[in-house]
RNA sequence: GGCCCCAUCGUCUAGUCUGGUCCAGGACACCAGGUUUUCAUCCUGGUAACGGGGGUUCGAAUCCCCCUGGGGUCACCA
C-alpha cells in the first residue's frame, strides 16, 4: 500500500509532491461467480473507474445456467456488490490490483472464460451437434496461458462484387491473427455474402479466395480451395456450412417464420418509391427519417396479404429505448432509437438483407469475434437488436478504422478510374486511344466515363487503357499489389502496421516494425489497435518491399521473380532465357518490386545493334581529353576478346588488371565500357553487365560504339 | 444536415489509461556528408509534430469542457 511513496522517493525533489489522498483506489467488495472476469464485475457493480480494486469476498451460487449466454454465467448477475471502502491495511487475500492498461471508456465486458463443458453445452444448443474439436489431435495444453485461452472463432465475410480491397485484406489479416493466437481452439472462417444477386459474381468470389491465399491468410473453414503449392484450404469440419449465403435460404426462411409468428417481425407493403417519398418528406421537414408502422396495422391481415403473394418486405420490430455496443477498440457506445428503426430483414426478392444474414450466420457458425471496418459501426445496434430478438449471444465486436488516401479521402476502387481519367484529360485524350485492342472500349461508353466523375470502367478495360497509355494506376486492390510485384509477406507486414503496432522495441532502440505473420499472430491485441484512420503510404511500403527483397537469398529471389514473370511478364523470361539467373543476381539489390527489377538490366534486353548513346554520357566519358575513352575501348576490346570464362568474377578481374597495368583509375576504364554496352553511365556491376550481354554482344557493342564515336578521338577537348 | 467515430513530425506511429524521467522517441520520405568503377546497397548526421481556446494541477502531449478540422453513416448494397 506504500506504492505511492515508493515511487516518489525515486523522483527529483521538486517532483516529490505527495499525491492526494483520493488517488488511492477504492475497493469494491464483491461476491462473484466462478469464471467471471473481475473487470466486468467492476462495471456490473457500478464501479467502472479502473482504479477501483475488486476484492473477491465470496462466491455467488447458482448462477451457472443462463441460456442467453450459452450456459455461461451472466456477468451482469454474477456479482453482488458487498461494500465500498478504503483498502483495509493488512488484508492481502485474493486481491487483484487494477493491472489492466485500459482507459475508463474502454472498460469492457470480457467474456467469462468458458470451460470445455460450457462449450459442449453451447454448441449443442446452437446446432444440436457435437462441438468443434481441436484441430490438432488432443495434446496437453501447457499450464498457464494456454489453459486459460478461450475459444476464438473469427470470420471474414466479403461480398463477391469485385477484387479484394487492401482494407478488406487487413481486416482478414487481423481476424486470422486472432484465431491463430488462440492456438488449436482458434478458427478462422470465410463466408461469402452473396445476397446481392445483381452485383455478386462467382468470378469475383474466386478472385477473393485467390487473393487471400496469395497473402497466406489461410482459412480453416469455408469454401474449399487448393493453393498453388497444393494445400487445401476451407472445408466444413464442424458442419456449419454452406458458406455461400445464397445456399442458406432455408435456414433464413425458418427464422423469418419464427419471427413472424411471435410478432417480432412483420410484413411491410410500401414500394421503394413509397419509401423514397417518405424520406423526402422527412428531409423537407428536417427530421430524421424513421420507418414507422402504418396507422391501424393489423398483423393477421398483413400475414394474410403476404401469404396471398402480395409483394412485401419483412421488417424487424425494434423497441429498445437504447442499445449499448461494446467495441474492443472504441469502447462503449450508446445508441438511441434514431439509429435503428424497424429495418428490413428480408428483401422483396426473398433474400435476407445483410443485417439478417450476418447475424444469423455468425451465431450458427459460432463466431465469437466480429472484426470489421468502421463503416459497420452504425449497423451494430441493428445487429444487437436482431440478436436479442432471436435469443442469440452478442459476439465481441471490434471496428477497425478505414484506410485513407494521402489526401485523407477513403481509399477506394474509384481512385483508379480517377487517375486514368485525369491522365486522359491532361493528355487531351477524348476517344479510346489507338494502342487499345479494337472494340475493347466502346467509344460512347468511353466518352461517358470521361465526363462522369463517378463512372467506373470494368477493371480489365481500365487495365488495358492504362497499358495503352503507359500509365501506372494506383494500387488499391490486393491483385494490384501482386501485379506490381510486392511480396505477400511484405504487404501483410505493412498492412498490419497500418492500424496496429506491437509497441515493442528492437535491441538497438528502434521500434519493432518488421515482423512476419507468425509474430503478428503472437502479438496481436485489440488494445494496440489504432483508432485513427491511417493513410496509405506507398513510399514506406516500397521501402519495406525493397529491404525484404534484398534480404532474400539469391535462389529465393530468383524463384520469386520467375514466378512473378510467368504470371505478369512472360516475355521477360523468353528474352532472358538462360541468362535469367545472372539477371536476377544483378537485379536483386536494385529492385524495389518484382515489376521494376527488370529496369536495371533492361540494356540486356535490347537488340545488339540498337544501343542508343546518351549525349551527355558520351561527352563526359568518351569525348573528354581527346577521346581517351574511345582509345580505352579499343584496348579493352582486345583484353575482353581474350577472356575465356565470360562471367562476372573473371571479367571484373580482367578489367581491374588492365586498369592497374595501365595505371588508370577504375572510373576511366569502367565508364567507357558502360557507355559502349548500355548507352549510359548507369548499370549494375561491370562484371555482371558484361556477362549479361555475353562475349559476342560485348565485342559487337564495343565495335559499334568505337565506329560511331571514332571522330572524337584525337580531337581537341 | 442528424447521429457516430477520430485528432502527436509530410506519412505511419511510440508516449496518453497510471500527469513530472518528453525543450516528445522510432520508421519511411526529404536534405547534407562518407564508402564504392556508375547505379543500388551500406554508414554518419540533420530538418521536422503535441489543431485552437479555456479549465483542473506546483506541474498537462497526457485529465475535463468547448471550438475547429477530418472521416464514417443515414438503402429492399454489403
Amino acid at each position: 500500500m506504500d506504492l505511492v511513496d515508493d515511487i516518489n522517493l525515486e523522483r527529483p525533489a521538486h517532483r516529490a509532491v505527495p499525491r492526494v489522498r483520493d488517488q488511492i483506489p477504492h475497493v469494491v467488495h464483491a461476491r462473484v461467480a466462478r469464471g467471471v472476469d473481475l473487470d466486468h464485475v467492476r462495471v456490473a457493480a457500478g464501479h467502472d473507474r479502473l482504479r477501483h480494486v475488486v476484492r473477491v469476498v465470496g462466491v455467488v451460487q447458482g448462477l451457472g445456467e443462463d441460456p442467453g449466454h450459452g450456459g455461461l454465467p451472466d456477468p451482469a448477475r454474477a456479482a453482488e456488490q458487498v461494500g465500498v471502502g478504503d483498502p483495509p491495511r493488512r488484508d492481502r487475500v485474493l486481491q487483484r490490483p487494477c493491472d489492466r492498461r485500459l482507459p475508463d471508456h474502454l472498460v469492457k465486458i470480457r467474456r467469462p472464460i468458458p470451460t470445455r463443458q460450457d462449450r459442449v453445452a453451447h454448441a449443442r444448443s446452437v446446432r444440436g451437434r457435437p462441438p468443434p474439436g481441436p484441430r490438432a489431435p488432443a495434446r496437453r495444453t501447457p499450464r498457464g496461458i494456454g489453459s486459460l485461452m478461450p475459444q476464438v472463432i473469427t470470420r471474414f465475410a466479403p461480398s463477391p462484387t469485385g477484387h479484394l480491397h487492401v482494407g478488406g485484406a487487413r481486416t482478414a489479416l487481423f481476424c486470422w491473427a486472432l484465431a491463430r493466437q488462440a492456438g488449436p481452439d482458434g478458427r478462422f472462417l470465410l463466408r461469402v455474402e452473396d445476397t446481392d444477386r445483381a452485383r455478386s459474381s462467382k468470378a469475383a468470389a474466386r478472385g477473393i479466395l485467390e487473393d487471400l491465399a496469395w497473402l497466406g491468410i489461410d482459412w480453416d473453414e469455408g469454401p474449399a480451395f487448393t493453393t498453388e503449392d497444393g494445400r487445401t484450404l476451407g472445408g466444413d469440419p464442424r458442419g456449419v456450412g454452406p458458406f455461400f449465403q445464397t445456399q442458406r435460404l432455408e435456414i433464413y426462411e425458418k427464422l423469418f417464420e419464427q419471427l413472424l409468428e411471435s410478432g417480432q417481425a412483420y410484413p411491410s407493403f410500401e414500394t421503394p418509391e413509397d419509401m423514397a417519398a417518405m424520406r423526402e418528406q422527412a428531409e423537407r421537414e428536417k427530421r430524421t427519417f424513421r420507418y414507422t408502422q402504418p396507422e391501424g396495422y393489423d398483423h393477421a391481415r398483413a400475414l394474410e396479404r403476404m401469404r396471398s403473394a402480395e409483394a412485401c418486405v419483412l421488417r424487424l420490430r425494434v423497441a429498445q429505448p437504447e442499445i449499448v455496443v461494446t467495441d474492443e477498440v472504441r469502447g462503449r457506445i450508446v445508441f438511441t432509437p434514431e439509429h435503428y428503426d424497424d429495418f428490413v430483414i428480408r428483401k422483396g426478392d426473398g433474400f435476407p438483407t445483410y443485417h439478417f444474414a450476418v447475424v444469423v450466420d455468425d451465431e450458427l457458425m459460432g463466431v465469437t469475434h466480429v472484426v470489421r471496418g468502421e463503416e459497420h459501426l452504425n449497423n451494430t445496434p441493428k445487429h444487437v437488436a436482431l440478436q436479442q430478438a432471436l435469443g442469440y449471444r452478442t459476439p465481441t465486436y471490434a471496428h477497425l478504422s478505414l484506410i485513407a488516401n494521402p489526401d485523407g479521402s477513403k481509399m477506394s476502387k474509384r481512385d483508379k478510374d480517377k487517375a486514368a481519367r485525369a491522365a486522359c484529360h491532361e493528355r487531351k485524350v477524348g476517344t479510346p486511344p489507338p494502342g487499345l485492342a479494337a472494340g475493347a472500349i466502346d467509344a460512347a461508353r468511353f466518352a461517358e466515363w470521361l465526363g462522369d466523375k463517378k463512372s467506373q470502367l470494368p477493371s480489365d478495360q481500365l487495365q488495358a487503357l492504362a497499358r495503352a497509355m503507359h500509365l501506372t494506376l494506383p494500387e488499391i486492390e490486393v491483385e494490384d499489389f501482386r501485379r506490381s510485384g510486392y511480396l505477400p509477406e511484405t504487404l501483410c507486414n505493412y498492412l498490419a502496421l497500418l492500424g496496429w503496432n506491437p509497441g515493442e522495441k528492437n535491441d538497438d532502440g528502434t521500434d519493432l516494425e518488421r515482423f512476419d505473420k507468425a509474430a503478428l499472430a503472437q502479438k496481436f491485441a485489440f488494445e494496440r489497435v489504432i483508432k485513427k484512420a491511417a493513410s496509405f503510404d506507398r513510399a514506406k511500403l516500397l521501402a519495406f518491399n525493397q529491404s525484404d527483397i534484398a534480404a532474400m537469398t539469391a535462389e529465393a529471389f530468383e524463384a520469386a521473380w520467375r514466378a512473378w514473370a510467368e504470371r505478369e511478364n512472360p516475355g521477360l523470361l523468353t528474352a532472358l532465357a538462360d541468362r535469367f539467373p545472372l539477371a536476377a543476381r544483378a537485379a536483386q539489390i536494385r529492385a524495389r518490386t518484382l515489376a521494376d527489377a527488370a529496369e536495371p538490366i533492361a540494356f540486356a534486353l535490347h537488340p545488339q545493334g540498337a544501343v542508343e548513346f546518351d549525349a551527355k554520357a558520351v561527352q563526359k566519358v568518351l569525348a573528354k581529353n581527346g577521346g581517351e575513352g574511345v582509345a580505352v575501348l579499343r584496348e579493352m576490346r582486345v583484353v575482353l576478346a581474350g577472356v575465356e570464362a565470360f562471367e562476372p568474377v573473371a571479367l571484373d578481374a580482367a578489367v581491374h588488371a588492365f586498369a592497374e597495368g595501365r595505371g588508370l583509375g577504375m572510373g576511366k576504364v569502367a565508364q567507357p565500357l558502360r557507355v559502349a554496352i548500355t548507352g549510359g553511365t548507369v548499370s549494375p556491376g561491370l562484371g555482371e553487365t558484361l556477362a549479361l550481354v555475353g562475349k559476342a554482344g560485348v565485342l559487337s557493342r564495343i565495335d559499334r560504339c568505337v565506329e560511331v564515336h571514332a571522330g572524337l578521338e584525337g580531337a581537341e577537348a
